[in-house]
DNA sequence: TTCCGGGACT
DNA sequence: AGTCCCGGAA
């Protein structure tokens, strides 16, 4: 194996053949067993392949077999409505998934006669399919020899060329599709490319690999060099930006008011207590209240604190959405990540006194406490969600 | 507590 | 280039 230029093969004709039949050896033994692995329909394998995509195998797995208890075929699925889809995403995250695979459905069943596209070129024109998802439904479920790059095979192929620059380079990225279309077989290509991948996550880990359990490390030129640590080089970080949310339940007799993310914004689809971003207000209250838990000599101050506080949350609420409430808790606060941004969640209570509600939202309305159940909420609503019931 | 990993779309 | 989310490891 040579470390040569994009466009002569890396491998000559007997070292892939060697390659190939040790990586499958190695599969059979070590292949562990996934729910979507036992079987080849193309429904069960884009509905696994979407779901994995910026999301851990552990996190998939209760999902995906509530997800086909629900939808068996992309019939059901195409049948539902979105909220019953979006429901069942509850927790998983990127919410768009959830949107186009509910699209594609629609599309499949209608469109196509209920039957995937085998070639990987037409499937990428379904939404929410990019060119790894094509390659990986075109090869595990229609044997199909389409090349697959994702996280563990890009890392793995990176080793194997002992590839010095950055990734995420378009010309990195096209070498790496290059090098994939070069050893993907005609023959079982789809249990090869599961071969690749499961060798990524298990033993070509991002720290730490497993080279002396590896059985291809004889063909690999970054362990041959010692550099299997530093290579993949580590792509250069985004830093964090720090941002305060305010949320509000409020309360009308029994009711909370909950409000739909629109298309475009934020957890799209998904429905919320009144919540904006404040970026002047403090990130400390939850500190504060521990504080006054604990010693009785802060008390006074931090009843202060809170009843200014209180008054500038409500006076927010009057002039963003003309609306009277009056607060009563500070009840929760929640720190959590979303792509570049650290967000310190501020979790209050209230009562509803006046105003009409369509100016938070047009789709805002009142909500009892069991059907707070019902509706999609993202991770911190329904932690919040959770709190406000358990201590009503 | 922070850090890190994981594809598609615009 | 910037956006979308959460779980689990460190």
């Amino acid at each position: 194996m040579t470390n040569s230029t994009a466009d002569t093969p890396h491998f000559d004709k007997a070292d892939l053949k060697s390659f190939r039949a040790k990586l499958k050896r190695w599969y059979k033994v070590s292949k562990r067993d996934l729910p979507w692995r036992k079987t080849s329909d193309a429904y069960r394998i884009w509905l696994s392949e979407i779901m994995l995509q910026q999301t851990t195998v552990a996190a998939v797995i209760p999902y995906y077999e509530r997800f086909l208890n629900q939808f068996p075929s992309v019939h059901e699925l195409a049948e539902a409505p979105e909220s019953e889809v979006l429901k069942l995403w509850e927790g998983l995250g990127y919410y768009s998934r959830a949107r186009n695979i509910h699209k594609t459905a629609k599309l499949i069943a209608q469109e196509f006669s209920g039957d995937f596209p085998q070639s990987a070129d037409d499937l990428q024109k379904l939404p929410g399919i990019g060119r790894y998802t094509a390659g990986a439904i075109s090869s595990f479920a229609f044997n199909r020899p389409a090349p697959i790059v994702e996280a563990n095979t890009q890392r793995l192929y990176a080793r194997l060329l002992a590839y010095e620059d950055s990734l995420q380079a378009t010309s990195a990225q096209k070498q790496l599709w290059n090098f994939a279309e070069e050893i993907v077989p005609q023959r079982d290509p789809g249990e090869f490319n599961q071969a690749l991948m499961e060798l990524g996550s298990q033993i070509c880990k991002p720290v730490d690999p497993a080279c002396g359990a590896c059985p291809i490390s004889k063909f690999c030129l970054a362990f041959q060099q010692g550099r299997q640590e530093e290579i993949p080089r580590p792509k250069m970080k985004t830093e964090l930006t720090d941002v305060v949310h305010l949320c509000v339940a409020l309360k009308k007799g029994s009711k909370y008011l909950l409000q739909q993310y629109a298309e475009g914004e934020r957890w799209a689809g998904l429905w919320d207590f009144v919540r904006w971003e404040q970026n002047d207000f403090p990130a400390t209250l939850q500190t504060v209240r521990n504080k006054c838990d604990t010693t009785s000599s802060g008390l006074f101050e931090d009843t202060e604190l809170y009843a200014r506080e209180f008054a500038r949350i409500e006076q927010l609420l009057a002039d963003r959405y003309q609306l009277n409430a009056k607060l009563t808790d500070f009840r929760l606060s929640i720190r959590h990540g979303v792509t570049r941004f650290r967000i310190s969640l501020m979790c209050f209570a209230g009562e509803y006194v006046k105003g009409s509600v369509k100016t938070i939202s047009p789709s805002a309305r009142w909500v009892s406490k069991s059907e707070l159940a019902e509706y999609p909420l993202s991770k911190t609503g329904r932690k919040f969600a959770e709190s406000l019931i358990a201590s009503e």
